[in-house]
DNA sequence: GATGAATGAGATTTCATTCAT
DNA sequence: TATGAATGAAATCTCATTCAT
């Protein structure tokens, strides 16, 4: 959040002077973000940030520490503002829009951020993602609370578990913020509200004009498939 | 799929020996999926195959190309799947549903195959991915026209536009294949045949109760974003 | 052993071409030689063997592996000859000469070879003679069987145990190497020749004129000692 | 010596307040002792000796003086006593053997010293020693000296130069508090008072039980040598 | 004196790729 | 086609030393 800074240094009785730490975790985010956390150098992170190549190993333990940090820093964010909205007195689907809407407008109040914590975290499970797949797991863990809390109460239906409904959920949001970092999608300020109500309109609204949901139809087997 | 080997050898008229390249080919998927592409050495990959060093150099100009190779070969089976079955006359949900299955089945056929496709491709857009998004795009454009002609003819409500229906729908199948990749979610045929059925349920069907689909609400802004 | 070589060789059935293990091993030694362990760069080894950089570590692990290898092999040749000499009828003032005669002649052979050994090995017990600890009490070991059995046949008195006969034994020989490698003893064959018989001739003969050896005496405690 | 440091303070007129100076020096025995001079950190000083990293460079030139300092600090000590020890009418076996006691006192007094001592400066020859190789030689001359007028007084042998004499006495001395320091030899009191007899007894009486010194016989050369 | 953040040169190691056979 | 030795560029990380306060 936007205070999490200004908490830090008023408890630490810091003046707001330059902040190395502060200033090699964002440059951080802009190198990562324009070559990739594998292409991108430790020099390319001390370079950006000014400061010589040997302080960024005298904040962090490694490159990875690097990434590490800025992640959970964020992710816990999130964690803690669903967690929020989840306390709220709203009905599931406002819930769940108010949780699309505080990652687009993350997105897009920082998107190269967004883009590290997407492509070189959550959606890079096999090197990185692995170490925090415990974080990752507890924001569709809040998400499928939600959901099962609304199928109790009767507003969502229970055609499907809340942990499905969680996955599709977040990997939908995640997929369109993908469309934007690789600019499969038009960006801007309509654009992100848009995507915000259509995630939700998908999810909870679904594809389906029939008012009147009905049993899952299961057609023929289709051809195959892609393995050999 | 299953006759594509027979065709290619039918078509070299070659003994059905044994196709060393092949054999690079189906060890580099084990490879990847056992270390992750950029771990594995290219030396590993020659010895899953138990053949000599140099012979990937042979018949790939680069560890690169293996992947590429390995991708593409299937992505395109899959880009035929989705055209054949957008080819059939049936509901578009059914449509969706095959897509899913065949997607799904994939998996299950194959799981380090498909491991390595999505985790090293499709969600490594930074990487690989890149030089490859027109192929994906190309998915999503399938995608996207079954979902188009459903809401031209009625069946499928214009909510959203059917480029987000289509990010939506592919999202949440790749979010499942993860789950499935990195243990989240656990495995097995029943478990196989539910997703299918619940990604589709959740996409078309959506989550909602109300059988009258209302406008967008637009909850008020929750707090701040995740960015500094 | 010289023909150590030879015959590795001849069982792999191998043309006498340029082994570069080997050359990578001799080059190791010149260069350890000259900078010290801790200062030659990897890239020292290469450029005195003519090869490539990464060709050092095809063959070794590591920079250590090359001293492990380079130190194991001779040591092994040594204790072979110790055993050897000890199973040899002969006088065991012979036996201690026969093994001090085969240590400075390698150095006279080979004295960049000894000077690793003892420096960078024998000598620095801290760093990489840990490692080696076991083989070089191995040696050890084997001089005080010797001095043991001639203690037993009373050819040697039994004034000290047998591991201390071997210790000062060793030590003899070892500082008198140190002397030759850190130009603090002329060398020359006579000085050579000469080494041995007083190295064996001080550990064997004693110092004292005295040809009664009487009891050990125990002077006033000096003034202090060393430490703070 | 245990009055060195009253001395220093005296001559200083300091009140007996924390010598920082002394803290670090103090510290650099036990941090050298623990983990070898190299790869001892600066800052496993300075932690040691609870100061700030940068203090140790307000006193010490760099970390190579800080290990100098402590070596000649205490090896002038050696030459001290020895010289003393010299300088009385002793017989020069109870010299020979008071210098004996003197460096296996020190020892049993404050091992991590004399550890560092003997494996970083005495023994590494090779990095450090280099620099102190002629207060090392030293040593040896004055144990030398003893030993020529021994043998001019007629009390020992000259079956052999008092140089080398001087060597082998000294090498027995290092090699048994090397198998201390390395866990190879026992310690304790008794065994410390031992060893100081045995290597007297050893260097002095010789190993032979022979009383009548003979002349060195010269027997058969044996295998070849180590080097290749 | 005292502190510890800041600097940056340097060394090991990895591994994709080439090439001679 | 097949082999695997040979090449060398690159990148991380360490840590002695400096310096501003």
């Amino acid at each position: 959040m936007a205070s999490a800074r200004d908490a830090e240094e008023a408890a630490a009785d810091k003046p707001a002077g330059p902040d190395k730490r502060r200033m090699i975790l964002d440059a951080a985010v802009v190198a990562f973000a324009k070559r990739g956390f594998h292409a991108c150098r430790v020099s390319d992170i001390a370079d950006e940030a000014n400061v010589a190549y040997g302080l960024v190993y005298h904040y962090f333990r490694s490159k990875d520490e690097v990434l590490d940090t800025l992640f959970l820093e964020r992710w816990n964010v999130l964690l803690e503002v669903i967690t929020e909205i989840d306390h709220q007195t709203l009905p599931a689907r406002d819930k769940l829009y108010a949780i699309a809407s505080f990652i687009v407008d993350s997105y897009r109040h920082d998107p190269d951020l967004m883009k590290v914590i997407i492509v070189e975290v959550t959606r890079a499970a096999n090197s990185f993602g692995r170490t925090h797949l415990t974080a990752i797991r507890e924001a569709y863990a809040l998400i499928a609370g939600i959901v099962e809390k609304a199928q109790a109460d009767g507003s969502f239906r229970d055609a499907v578990t809340p942990g499905f409904a969680a996955l599709a959920f977040y990997g939908a949001i995640e997929q369109v913020l993908t469309g934007w970092i690789f600019d499969m999608l038009p960006r801007g300020d309509e654009e992100f509200d848009q995507a915000k109500a259509f995630i939700v309109e998908t999810i909870c609204g679904g594809l389906d004009a029939a008012a009147i949901h009905g049993t899952i139809g299961r057609p023929p087997e289709p051809s195959d498939r892609m393995g050999r």
